[in-house]
RNA sequence: GGUUCUGUAGCUCAGUGGUAGAGCGUGUGCUUGAUAAGCGCAGGGUCGGCGGUCCGAGUUCGCCCAGAACCA
């Protein structure tokens, strides 16, 4: 061994087949294709078989359109929920699913064929719609695969599979059994040109442009209502409202006023005699431009008490004033034109005065032929005519144009109107549902808490849940309605579920396609006309909780068919108005109890300056681009490491600092490997009592690190695992303990115990991290699995939390926490010598801790192995009396002081260990190695105890 | 406009009323036996703003500002 070079075969160097750069874009589909081969999903089911099971239902995505980066959030969350529950011994399936009726799929089919009846009759048309939506789920199956989730993908749920279009009809019938269905006849949401009621979901406000009218009705008895006032006057009394939607004025039925609220007789300049709030008379004449001199005022009450009438401006009739709370001086004139007919607070104020919910406009959006001014005109075309009948009249007051927030159709961006069809609807109030909701938001985990004030508040609030929709493409509501009572059949459930059984085995179109007489008897057909309204899609999905579990995993329902009550939910903070809301009512409704016990909600994706993803804005990041570039373990590092309860941040900076963050954690998974090389537990393993002190230490901080990541695990904080995981990997392996430890694995003596015992530790270590790692970083963490040494044929998704042993270290001796603040001294100090230029590495340098007895005594415990600690050549304990005076002072964060002084050593650099000892040279035989590396490698080796 | 939230270093996040933290990034040095790696050191914050409670407030309360989701 003349050439120093020859000492490097004699050192135990790492080794391993797990490469450092991991290429996971193009290495990642190799796993797939591997999990796909050994059927991994199924694997993972079996070997968890009997365990307590963890059921999670998956919100199902809209079968239209790639997935975006906010679908893959929301999944890779899922999943590691899923996967960490399997950690904690949970058998927990994940069932994917897809929502697949509705507008949206429709509108494609639309696209292509035309509108129902065009070229395709109805039947033709579905059956499309279920073609289209099964080409969108296989799209993005594949999408979601990559990704890396680990789920039943070959048996998802369909909300379109005739075994769940089936149960959904059971559960309306379980729904109306109980008393929650009934009919209504309420103003809603109408598109014109969906020709369809809108779900909540499905409306949008934009700005608008809008006549805002003033208009005066004219009083039937003037005399009388000036009496009212206690004034004589001549000539006509105009009572004025302000409305922005002027078509409506046709289904007027009465002018309502606050009871409350004073309201003046006005003589205007120009407009004349007119009635309106007291308040707003200075308002008013502003707009009008317009002087006022009020003649006299009284109260709302007295106006509606003395049955006051007016004419209506549009044709002969007379209607009454009435008196709502929801009568305001926020706007207009404090006189509210109510149309029953087409608006919530009309309809509402409208049935406790009796008025008619009528309305000569017709579903196709034209008024019916004979009635006046309007007649035969589209609802959008009315506005010139109706002001021109209004002026002629001298009812208009003033005509301005508004611009003011408007609801519109979500897929047509048209204006919407309000309009009263006949409906169904889950009541809120008929069989106590809003209580019992209210009572199960309640029983529910709500992460993060918040989130159960939120929907409580909408349940509070929210009216009766219209579920009937006028679309082809959906579950029919499969009702019978009484030719002239209009109320459903009171054999409703039954039937709902013979309808149910016969979709089950035939499909829609067994419904669809049928007569009333193919499901009633002879004697009652005549009476019943079928129900052709489809259910709101939010039913659909909404009904989950049970048909998810009817569809793909019957085996785990009750003796009355009744489905698992899940573990969780997760869905974006908008799905307490969708999803978490409608199965909340849907499970309720049918079987008096929340769907869930937890509910997680994550944040909107946006980019590094908080705005939204846009393709104007250019800032759009596609999950399919990421995996295909920097892998899907990094998008999923990179979810778990963003704070999901507030919006999430992305952009190609932040994932190339997770791609970063991800290389850190290969590498020290890749040191731990290549440092296990040949290394068998059966036969290697140092038992922990016969452990290194330090090792005990390094496996007791990974136990305790371990409490933390499962609990954060198990309050679904991911940030924090990512967070804790990373900062272990850093500081206390890679600035700390693998650094020490290089010294013991590389040149003890490759079966010795000293190398035994750091091997024993870093196995430890490397079995409880990849499970650590396991739900976020599932391809790097099967890589891994694969590499381990020891029986590896048990998938590690099927893995349970590994058992650290448990050590008492206070049995050791050693306050490694004062150790560890000496060592910051040292690396200090030894910087100094750096910046001088006297040594470059560490191991150039010996130091001299100067300590009062106590502390000296305490950092005595290493003895003669104190400078493998500090990684230096030396390291002595000296008494403070002894202190040079160019020693450097610091004080640990006891509060406790010490000195430490460092200097070049002088003795010769040991070829192999490359410390700077006095023994390097002792053996003759081996003159460039010191006394330790000469026992090491010919001898019987050197004897460790603490590091 | 209403409801529910968010606002701590350039970034991602910790922070139980008692002298502001970590990692990343940045700068800088060492190492070349984790090497398209590794280690050290350094700089960086009126904790969104203003007021109140308290001996003391990033932490409690009120108001305001900015942003988000949902609702109207």
């Amino acid at each position: 061994m003349n050439d120093a070079n020859d000492y490097k075969s004699t050192v135990n160097l790492p080794q391993t087949a797990f490469p450092m750069q991991a290429n996971l874009a193009k290495r990642e589909p190799s796993f797939l294709a591997k999990w796909q081969g050994e059927d991994l999903y199924a694997r993972v089911m079996s070997a968890t078989a009997g365990a307590t099971p963890y059921y999670f239902v998956d919100g199902p995505p809209y079968a239209n359109g790639d997935i975006h980066i906010g679908h893959a959030v929301n999944k890779v969350l899922k999943d590691i929920v899923v996967k960490s529950a399997r950690l904690n011994g949970h058998h927990a399936p994940f069932v994917p699913g897809w929502d697949c009726h509705g507008l949206p799929i429709e509108l494609q089919v639309e696209k292509k064929f035309g509108k129902v009846g065009e070229k395709l009759d109805a039947a033709a048309f579905r059956a499309e719609c279920r073609q289209y939506a099964l080409e969108q789920i296989d799209r993005q199956r594949v999408d979601f695969q990559r990704l890396g989730i680990l789920a039943d993908w070959h048996k998802p749920y369909l909300t379109m599979q005739p075994a769940y279009e089936a149960e959904q009809l059971r559960v309306l019938a379980r729904i109306a059994d109980n008393g929650h269905v009934v009919r209504g006849f309420k103003p809603v949401h109408w598109c014109l040109d969906c020709g369809s009621s809108l779900a909540e979901a499905e409306v949008e406000y934009q700005d608008k442009q809008s006549a805002a009218i003033d208009v005066g009705f004219e009083a039937a008895d003037p005399v009388a209502l000036a009496r009212l006032f206690n004034v004589e006057v001549e000539g006509p009394i105009r009572l004025v409202i302000w409305t922005t939607t002027p078509w409506t004025l046709p289904a007027n039925q009465a002018i309502a006023v606050n009871a409350d609220l004073d309201y003046a007789l006005v003589r205007f300049a120009n407009a004349g005699l007119l009635v309106l709030a007291a308040e707003l008379v200075d308002d008013a004449a502003r707009r009008y431009g317009d002087s006022a001199s009020v003649l006299g005022t009284v109260k709302g009450l007295e106006l509606r008490r003395h049955a006051i009438h007016a004419r209506h401006p549009l044709k002969p009739a007379t209607v009454p004033v009435i008196s709502g709370e929801h009568v305001t001086l926020e706007a207009g004139t404090g006189l509210v034109h109510t149309a029953p007919a087409h608006g919530v607070d009309d309809y509402l104020v409208g049935k406790q005065n009796h008025l008619p919910v009528s309305s000569p406009l017709t579903s196709s959006g034209k008024f019916s032929d004979e009635e006046p001014v309007v007649g035969g005109l589209h609802v959008r075309k009315v506005d010139e005519p109706i002001l021109a009948a209004l002026r002629e009249t001298g009812a208009l007051v003033r005509h301005a144009v508004i611009t003011h927030s408007y609801p519109h159709c979500w897929r047509h961006k048209t204006p919407l109107i309000f309009r009263a069809t006949p409906q169904w609807f889950v009541s809120m109030e008929a069989a106590g549902l809003r209580a019992a909701a209210l009572e199960a938001i309640d029983a529910t985990r709500w992460i993060p808490a918040w989130g159960r004030e939120r929907i409580r508040g909408m349940i509070a609030d929210r009216p009766d849940w219209c579920i009937s929709r006028q679309r082809t493409w959906g579950v029919p509501l499969a009702l019978f309605v009484h030719k002239v009572t209009q109320e459903k059949h009171p054999r409703t459930g039954d039937l709902l579920r013979v309808v149910a059984d016969k979709v089950q085995a035939e499909g829609l179109e067994a419904w669809f396609g049928s007569q009333v007489y193919d499901w009633l008897p002879h004697s009652e057909a005549d009476d019943y006309d079928k129900c052709t309204d489809t259910l709101d899609v939010w039913f659909d999905s909404g009904s989950a909780h049970q048909c998810s579990f009817v569809s793909t995993n019957p085996g785990v329902l009750d003796e009355h068919g009744l489905a698992p009550l899940a573990d969780m939910y997760l869905e974006g903070s908008d799905q307490h108005r969708g999803w978490f809301h409608s199965s909340l009512l849907t499970c309720v409704a049918m079987r008096q109890r929340s769907p869930y016990k937890a509910v997680l909600t994550h944040g909107f994706t946006v980019d590094e300056q908080g705005r939204k993803m846009s393709k104007s804005l250019g800032n759009v990041v596609a999950p399919q681009q990421v995996t295909k570039t920097l892998g899907a373990d990094v998008l999923r590092l990179w979810v778990s490491a963003s704070d999901y309860s507030g919006e999430i941040a992305i952009s190609d900076n932040l994932l190339k600092r997770m791609a970063d963050a991800y290389r850190r954690i290969r590498n020290t998974a890749r040191y731990l490997l290549g440092n296990l090389d040949g290394f068998d537990p059966a036969t290697d393993a140092v038992a922990p009592g016969e452990m290194l002190l330090i090792d005990r230490w390094a496996v007791s901080q990974a136990a305790q690190l371990q409490a933390e990541i499962r609990q954060a695990y198990a309050d679904a904080q991911f940030h924090l695992v990512y967070q804790k995981l990373h900062n272990y990997c850093v500081t206390d392996l890679g600035g700390l303990y693998l650094d020490v430890l290089k010294d013991r694995l590389y040149t003890t003596a490759a079966k010795s115990l000293a190398r035994r015992s750091a091997q024993t530790a870093l196995l430890h270590i490397a079995e409880a991290m990849v499970r650590w790692i396991t739900p976020v970083l599932s391809f790097t963490a099967d890589e891994i699995w694969q590499l381990l040494p020891g029986d590896r044929s048990a998938s590690v998704f099927a893995q349970r939390w590994y058992e650290l042993p448990k050590l008492n270290l206070a049995e050791d001796g050693v306050d490694w926490p004062l150790l560890v603040a000496t060592r910051v001294a040292v690396k200090k100090t030894l910087e100094d010598l750096r910046a001088a230029g006297t040594i470059g590495s560490g191991l150039n340098a010996e130091v001299s801790i100067y300590a009062d007895t106590d502390l000296a005594s305490a950092l005595g415990a290493p003895g003669e192995e104190l400078r493998f600690w500090f990684i230096t050549s030396g390291a002595r304990l000296a008494p403070l009396s002894a202190k040079p005076t160019d020693a450097s002072e610091h004080e640990l964060s006891s509060g406790e002081k010490i000195w430490v002084h460092a200097n070049a050593s002088q003795n010769a650099r040991c070829e192999r260990c490359w410390h700077q000892v006095a023994d390097v040279g002792a053996s003759a035989a081996y003159p460039g190695l010191c006394g330790r590396c000469v026992s090491n490698v010919h001898g019987a080796g050197e004897a460790r105890r603490v590091i």
